[in-house]
DNA sequence: GTTATTGATTTGTGATCACACTTGCTTTGA
DNA sequence: TCAAAGCAAGTGTGATCACAAATCAATAAC
C-alpha cells in the first residue's frame, strides 16, 4: 500500500473520530473543585484538607495538592500560615475590590465583543434567553444549580467572542474568586423575594444586537452589580447589628 | 514565676527577635521561576522539563512539578498537548492583547493609586527615579537586568497603592506573561539605541504628584506601550522577509 | 536512498512512604 | 480548680518508585 493510500486512509478515520483527549485525574480534581467553587459548594472561611478532598473524590493526595496549589495562586484559595487551606472570607473591602474588578475587565470584554459578535454568534446567546424562560416557565421551584449554570453559560458565550487569550483566563479567575461571596448572596435572593435576572440579560443582548459597546457595558455592570449590592448590605446589616 | 511576667518577658523577646517564617522548597522553586521567566532567562517557545529544572535548582522533582502547575494555571507557561510544558511563543496577536490587557488593567491600578498615595509614597517613588539616574550616570554599559529590576519595584510601588488585592495578582500574572516577550524587546532596544525610559517615568510621577489620575494613567500606558511597540514593528518586518 | 519498524531513553503522572509541624486532648502538678 | 506539660492523631511536604506515553536513533525492508 502506498503512502499516500494510507494517509488518505488515515484522514477519512480522523474526521470520523472525535479526540479521546488524555485526561489526567489531576486536571479532573482541578476542574470539579473549580465546579464547586463557582457554584459555591463550599462556604467562604471553610477549610479544606489534602487527604480529605482525597477521600471524597476517591483518589490520593497527589492530584488534589497539585489542584489546590493552583486554585491558591489564582486566588481561589487561601494559604494560611499554619499551611492549612480555606476558602477565603467575605469581607466589606473584598466584595468592593471584586465588583469593581469585575466591572472593569468583564465590562471590557463586553465591549470587545459587541464590536466582533456576527449575527450567528448574538442568535446563539439570544436562543438562551428563551432557554431561561422556559425553565422559569417550566417548574415553580427554583432550581439555583440550574440557573447558575445557565448564567455562567450565557456570559462566557459573550465573552468568547472578545477574541482575548488573556482577559478570558483573568475572567475565570474572578468568577471563581467571587463564587463563595454569589452563592451566599444568591440564597439570601431566593428568600427576600423574586429578582428577573432574564430582564438584565435581555438588555444585554438588545445591545449587543445594536452593537453598542457603551450600552452592553453598562447592562453587563447593571447585572453583576446586583448580587454585589445585595450581599453589601446584607453584610453592613449584620455588621451593625453586633 | 507568675504567668504575666512570663508573657511580659515573651513579648520582650518577640520584639527583638525577627519571625523566621517557615518557606517551602515548592515556594522557592516557584518564586525564583517567576524571577526567570519576569526576568526574560528563558526564551519564548524554550521547553522546560520537570527533571532538568529540578537538577538545575538541585531539589526533587515533587517541588518543580507542582512549581510548574501554578505557573502554567497562570498562563506564564503553556502545557502542550504532549504534556510537555514550553513558555508560550510571541506572536502578533498576543502581543497587541497583552498591551490591552495591561494598559486596561494597570492603567486603572495607578488612576487608583494617584487618588491614594500619601506624600510619603510619592516621595517614596520620586526617590527611585534619582536611584535610575544614578545607575546611569555610575555605568555606561548598561546593566539589562538591573534596569529590568528598577523598572519592576518602580511599578509596584505605585501599583501597591491602589489598595486592591485582587487587581495586584492580576498585574504579576501579565507581567509574568509578557515577560518573556518584553525581554526580547529590550534587547533589540539597547542594539538600536538610547531610549530613555526615565523621561516616561517622571512624567509619571509628575502626574501622581498632581493627584491627576488620567494623566498618570496616560502616562504609564506609553510609557508600556514602547517595548510592545517596538517588538510589534520588528515582528511585522521579520515576518515580511519571509 | 528512502521509508517503516523496532528498541532504548527520556519524560510526565500517580502512589506510597518518611518526616516535621500543628492541633486537640489527656494527664499531671501546684 | 486551673494551667502547663505531654502525648497522640492528623496534616502538609518532599523523596522515591512504578508505570505509561512520547521521543529519538538505529536497524531493517523495499
Amino acid at each position: 500500500m502506498q503512502k499516500a493510500v494510507i494517509e488518505k486512509n488515515n484522514e477519512t478515520i480522523a474526521a470520523q473520530l472525535t479526540p479521546v483527549g488524555r485526561e489526567t485525574v489531576q486536571d479532573r480534581v482541578y476542574s470539579e473543585l473549580r465546579r464547586a467553587l463557582i457554584g459555591g459548594l463550599f462556604e467562604p472561611s471553610q477549610v479544606l484538607t489534602i487527604r480529605g478532598l482525597a477521600d471524597a473524590l476517591v483518589t490520593s493526595t497527589m492530584p488534589v495538592r497539585e489542584a489546590l496549589g493552583r486554585l491558591i495562586t489564582e486566588k481561589a484559595l487561601e494559604a494560611l500560615p499554619n499551611r492549612s487551606v480555606r476558602v477565603p472570607p467575605i469581607t466589606l473591602e473584598r466584595i468592593d475590590d471584586l465588583l469593581r474588578a469585575r466591572s472593569l475587565i468583564e465590562g471590557e470584554a463586553i465591549a470587545l465583543a459587541a464590536t466582533r459578535m456576527n449575527s450567528r454568534q448574538i442568535a446563539s446567546v439570544e436562543a438562551m434567553l428563551g432557554e431561561w424562560d422556559e425553565m422559569r416557565a417550566l417548574k415553580h421551584k427554583k432550581d439555583i444549580d440550574r440557573e447558575a449554570t445557565l448564567n455562567q453559560s450565557f456570559h462566557f458565550e459573550i465573552y468568547r467572542c472578545c477574541g482575548s487569550a488573556v482577559l478570558i483566563p483573568m475572567i475565570e479567575s474572578l468568577w471563581l474568586q467571587s463564587g463563595p461571596c454569589i452563592r451566599v448572596a444568591i440564597y439570601a435572593f431566593s428568600d427576600a423575594g423574586e429578582v428577573d435576572t432574564a430582564h438584565y440579560h435581555r438588555s444585554i443582548v438588545a445591545a449587543l444586537a445594536k452593537q453598542d459597546a457603551q450600552a452592553a457595558r453598562e447592562a453587563l455592570v447593571a447585572d453583576i452589580s446586583r448580587p454585589f449590592a445585595f450581599l453589601r448590605d446584607k453584610l453592613q446589616s449584620t455588621a451593625r447589628k453586633d
